[in-house]
DNA sequence: AGGGAGAGTTGAACATGTTCAAAAAGGGTG
DNA sequence: CACCCTTTTTGAACATGTTCAACTCTCCCT
């Protein structure tokens, strides 16, 4: 059938590219040599895709859904929210691992406001959505204050793209450094939301809610 | 004199640059097109500036040096944190101002880790100083916990980092929400501040803090 | 079978950032 | 002034992302 042929060949192009993303980085990695190692001319890798940076939106889909099935192995055993949070991060970050390397020209072509791969953006919603959704899975079971806990799982994804920024930066060997910071960090959080029941506590974390729905309107 | 002849070509080049990047935005401004504005060849354009990204150094430095002299004038009057944070910030916003149509361009090139524009990396160390050293007057004269004060800065220039992210997608006038955030969140840090004080508080950024030196190793 | 519409393919052409070898200009020294 | 070394200037050349008009193929309708 002719969907399948078309379909195939896409997923050829993706697939070789996401291969030479690997093993040759992102610069190297031209659309011409994609095209060539796919057996396609240029021609056709832009028919299927409208630039170098929807397959790096590819990738970044791909790297959730893989974070998404790990994330939710992992989740199977883990209890209290601390766990529970490096069972996540640490799955996105291992889906991430393999791009390490050209992680600085992954986030430049994705910041970009215009750019349709910005994980802020309208094209990724739906990556967008199945991140948080991982979040959201993670807050499940744990006992988090009501007024806090309808926004945590955002709170918590936001945490993790900054999470992910401190690990493109990250030059230690194997990012161990950002490993330390997610299993340093996870019980602060934890122990963050436990002490925003106090009343000390609870105003400053309520105003904090109000101006962030404030300033997203 | 040579020397100032030089200069002066280099001088020129810059500012024809950084005007055609307010007028027409940076991926309009090609190198060919800012080296026929100046009068000079794109080789000589080259000649100063290894590259594009240098020219948003170079922008970078002149921001943060208004944003400098801004908040210097600006903290005059302002006693408290909050006061004296909004200055600050308000001060780098007003800066950096005329260049948010480009402002996703600007991150593009100065994300990358490799990037010699990086405002984490070497070649921007001195502009990095600079903006750290305006954070270190905003906490002048004002009561810090001796356990944070010296961290304090430093954190204070992370989050004005956090700031200039979401200014750059803040696509409400004038980046009208963005000091909607900066007006809600410095009171807010100044009472987190001196929340840090309390026994219930003192420990967990004890945690925080240390886990940021471990990091950062 | 014929033909036409749509899907898929192609490579040349274009704009742009960057490099480079060669030329020109300058400036000091004999 | 003649010579040489350094600084500056130049534009052609290159690689790459992207566009596009033309071509081929497939399959359905009559």
């Amino acid at each position: 059938m002719d969907t399948t042929k078309s379909a195939a060949t896409r997923a050829l192009v993706l697939e070789t590219a996401l291969a030479m993303f690997r093993s040759r980085g992102y610069a190297k990695t031209t659309m011409r040599a994609i095209a060539a190692e796919a057996g396609v001319s240029l021609g056709s890798a832009y028919y299927y895709f409208e630039s170098k940076d929807q397959l790096v939106l590819e990738l970044y889909r791909e790297s959730v859904a893989e974070q998404h099935a790990g994330a939710t192995a992992a989740l199977d055993g883990a209890t209290g929210l601390p766990d529970r949070l490096k069972a996540a991060i640490h799955a996105g970050l291992d889906a991430l691992g393999p791009y390490h390397p050209f992680g600085g020209a992954f986030i430049a072509s994705a910041l970009p406001p215009q750019s349709s791969v910005n994980p802020f953006g309208e094209a990724s919603r739906q990556a967008r959505a199945e991140a948080t959704a991982i979040f959201e899975d993670v807050v499940q079971g744990t006992k988090i204050p009501q007024f806090l806990r309808a926004q945590l799982p955002e709170l918590l994804w936001l945490a993790y793209m900054g999470i992910v920024l401190f690990w493109v930066y990250d030059r230690s060997e194997n990012q161990r450094r950002t490993r330390i910071l997610v299993d340093g960090a996870a019980p602060l959080i934890g122990r963050l939301v436990s002490l925003s029941r106090l009343p000390v506590v609870k105003p400053l974390v309520e105003e904090a809610l109000a101006l962030k729905a404030r300033v997203q309107a």
